[in-house]
This record gives structure tokens, C-alpha cells and sequence, in this order.
DNA sequence: CGGCGCTGTAACATTCCGTCACAATTGCGA
DNA sequence: TCGCAATTGTGACGGAATGTTACAGCGCCG
């Protein structure tokens, strides 16, 4: 990964959030705020989290319900924060799937190390194939977009190889249809970075990918524009 | 062997194999993981497997339930890992068909002076073919890899012979299907080398590589490159 | 209808990749 | 151990993919 990792953190005390948002930018990391379970779930179906800091204790849904519930469907990494420091929890939340475990107060060296030592260890770690990625292909306009072959394929039988920024752009957001997706949220998903002033990459990537599969190109019907707000696959979706 | 073995760390915390692995991948060793009996029958049915690091205390199967299980149809090489430093333990783990037996807590020195001295004892018998049950045949695309006659087998009935390097990157790819593996991880998966600068190397061999097994190697659908991030296996695989 | 900000895209710059030719290394038989 | 042949690594160059800049045109708002 090129690009500084995104962490989202889940606490509902924003004192807490903003402290250790401040410090986490001041790292270099790129940061995600979220008060709650739900709040929690919308960023992560809207973003490519690298890394998350999940408090345990939350009004609503615990800590250790949503971990649990995280690993159900992700393996992205999870440092779980709490202020009862004792050692059960700390069981508890790694044998629900935490990589680490981070008891409050702690110092901002402390927590940069923690991430830091996650990151390193989550990325080496050599891979588990206990993730059955079952890759889907999705089913828009006249095209098939298959995930494993990373191929596009009309209904008339031509295939198309697509570049990899294509088609990692065309992923993001296929996988969210009939949503406004803000460059910078484009940007996140489809690259994992965040936008410099004056980014016009994913205008030119959409410009690009729409010369190959619209049929049309000056009159997008696929990927559309909503002014003043980003790019939106209108074309109806079907994962299979 | 030219590449680097690969071990197989079987541990039901995640803490723990992560730290081993961390210490083994540092070694050269090429490393895979897993939680319990179901993932290591997974994994050793998938790759070749060099030695296995087999904690004795897991939930459900235990590992000496374990150990004999394998020793049933294979004989590669394990050192049984456990707590409980007991001698007992050490008798019936060697019975069972361990090659070694290692006592928690043990120093990262003493971990790869055990694996290397392991290995070493059992290379030679390790060579006898009675290995059948471990190799494989790879079926991707139009091609069968016989990973005993290191041959390619097209469905026309071709046959391809592959030198060395390009059969150890091909089983590479082949073994992690639909997975991006950086330059890095390839050198590392199919030389046990680490990359130096400008290497190139990775990308010369795919080259060639392609120029046997795509069909049209100028729009490659077998292997396939992302760009920034490394290649890519997107054809399926089955091994039988 | 006029200005401002946003978008489309061509053109250019940059970075990464494919592959050729050749050098270095390895494997193997004598 | 030596020498040859096959394999593998290196450097160079062209080309492809992506990012950046610039400018033309469009949408929104008055």
C-alpha cells in the first residue's frame, strides 16, 4: 500500500474521537469518525478502511457484537479500545477475531506503535485462505463484470480487457449502484488514497471508461454525472 | 529445494502464529497458517508443505489427533509446539510421528535452529518418493500443471516442458488463483529471495512465461498484470 | 443572458511494464 | 574439475497506464 492507511475510529465520545483523530492526522494517516454501530457500518460500505479502533464499550451495539459481526464478512484489521482493563476482555476480544487490544488511557506513542505494529502484521502476515473470496461477476446494462478475471463482457459476446485503474474504478462502483460516489470517495475506493488539490484522476479515469463502454460516450447513460456532487453507476445491478 | 521451504504454522491464536511467522518470514521461510485441523487439511491439500509447526492444545481436534492424521498418509517432517512442557507429552507427540518436540515459551533463535536442523535430517528421506500424496496436478485454463513432471499438459494433448524458474513461479501464481502477488512475494514464493533494486527479474520470467501458455501473449488472460501492485493467476484453478 | 464554478477531454508528463539483447549463473556430462 | 548449453538476471528502450494541466463547454443562479 502506496498510499496512508485509512483508519475509521468508532467511539461515541467525540472529545475522544477528535483527540485521537488530531493525532492520527498528525501521523499521517487519512481518519474516519464514527459514534456507532450503525454510523460504523455506512463508512465501511462507503470506504476502503484499512484499519479500524473500535471502542468496546458503545451505547446500543457492544464492541465485541460488532468485531464479531465485522469478522463475519471482513478480515479488515480491528484494535479494540477499552477502559476496563481487565484481562477477560482482552481475551474475549481476540478470540472474537481482534488483532490487538488497547486498554485506555493510553499515550498517542502507544496507540501509533499498536496501529503501526497491526498494519505491519495484518499486511505481511502471509495469507489465510480461511477467506473464501467467492468473487461475483455483476450484471449491468448490456455488460458482464466478471471479479475474477477482472474482465468485461458484452452481451454479444465481446470481451473487453480492462487496465487496472479501469478496472478498479468500475468495481467501486458497481458494488454500489444507484449511489453518488464523491471523487473522494472514488478516490478511496478505487486507489486507496486520498485526493490532492486539484485531482482530476478519476474525471479522466471516468472519461476513459465511459469511451469503452458506453455506447454512446458524449451521452453517458452508465456512469453519470451529478453535478457538483461526483459520479453514479445508474445502470441496475444483479451480483451473481 | 532451491526455493526456501515453506512452513506450515498450525496455532489456534492468531498472536501467536502471526509472531512466529513474522520471526520465520524474516528467516526466508515461506510461511502458511492455520487455526485449526480444518484450514491445515485446506492448506495441505493446496501446497507443498515443507514442515509443519503443530501447537499440541486446540480446540476441537487436538494436535496430537492431528499429528497421526497426517502421519497416515504423509511423512512431513512436524514439530509438535505446546505449553505444557511435560515430558509425557514429548513421548507421545515422538510416537505419534513428530520429528521434534518444542516447549513454550521458546526464543525465535531457538524455533529456527530446531526447523533448520529438522529439515535438515529429513531432506534426504523427504526425497524418496513416497511423496505422492502431496504432489498435484493443477487444471487452469486449458492446461494441466503436473507438478511431478514439472510438464504443462494442454487439452489437445501439447505438452510443454517448464525449466525450473518458470515452473516454481507458475506454481506460485497457480497456488494462490485470483490473488495479486507483488514482485516481492513472488520472489520470495517461487526464488526465497528478497527483491533488490530495479530487479526485473519477475517480470522477464512471467514474460516468458506467457509466451507459452496465453494463447495471444500481447493480451494476456492467464496471468495478468496490475499495474502497481504486481501479477496476478485470474484464470481458475482446480487441483486434483 | 452573463458570470462563476464544475466537468469533459485532449495533450502532455510521469511512472510502470513488456521484452529484446546480452551478461552472468547454473546444471550437467565428460 | 572443466567446458558447454540451458537458464536466469540485468540494462535499455519503447510502449502502455495513469496522473496533471489546460482549456473549452456546460449547468446553475442571479
Amino acid at each position: 500500500m502506496t498510499a496512508s492507511p485509512h483508519i475509521l475510529i468508532v467511539d461515541d465520545h467525540r472529545e475522544i474521537r477528535d483527540l485521537v483523530s488530531r493525532a492520527l492526522v498528525r501521523e499521517g494517516f487519512r481518519i474516519s469518525q464514527a459514534s456507532d454501530g450503525k454510523a460504523m457500518r455506512k463508512i465501511l460500505a462507503d470506504a476502503r478502511i484499512d484499519l479500524i479502533l473500535l471502542d468496546l464499550m458503545l451505547p446500543g451495539e457492544s464492541g465485541l457484537s460488532l468485531c464479531r459481526d465485522i469478522r463475519a464478512h471482513s478480515n479488515v484489521p480491528i484494535i479494540m479500545v477499552t477502559a476496563k482493563g481487565e484481562e477477560v476482555d482482552r481475551v474475549i476480544g481476540l478470540e472474537l477475531g481482534a488483532d490487538d487490544y488497547l486498554p485506555k488511557p493510553f499515550g498517542t506513542r502507544e496507540l501509533i506503535a499498536r496501529i503501526n505494529s497491526v498494519l505491519r502484521r495484518t499486511q505481511r502476515s502471509v495469507q489465510e485462505p480461511e477467506a473464501e473470496n467467492q468473487r461475483r461477476n455483476y450484471r449491468f446494462d448490456r455488460w458482464v463484470l466478471s471479479a475474477d478475471s477482472r474482465e468485461l463482457l458484452r452481451d454479444d459476446g465481446v470481451s473487453l480487457s480492462l487496465s487496472t485503474g479501469e478496472f478498479d474504478l468500475l468495481m467501486a462502483l458497481v458494488e454500489r449502484p444507484q449511489r453518488v460516489l464523491s471523487r473522494e470517495q472514488l478516490l478511496d475506493l478505487a486507489r486507496g488514497r486520498a485526493a490532492s488539490a486539484f485531482d482530476r484522476s478519476i474525471d479522466t479515469q471516468v472519461s476513459r471508461l465511459r469511451k469503452k463502454l458506453e455506447a454512446d460516450p458524449s451521452d453517458p447513460r452508465i456512469i453519470q454525472t451529478v453535478w457538483g456532487g461526483g459520479y453514479m453507476l445508474a445502470a441496475k445491478v444483479t451480483a451473481e
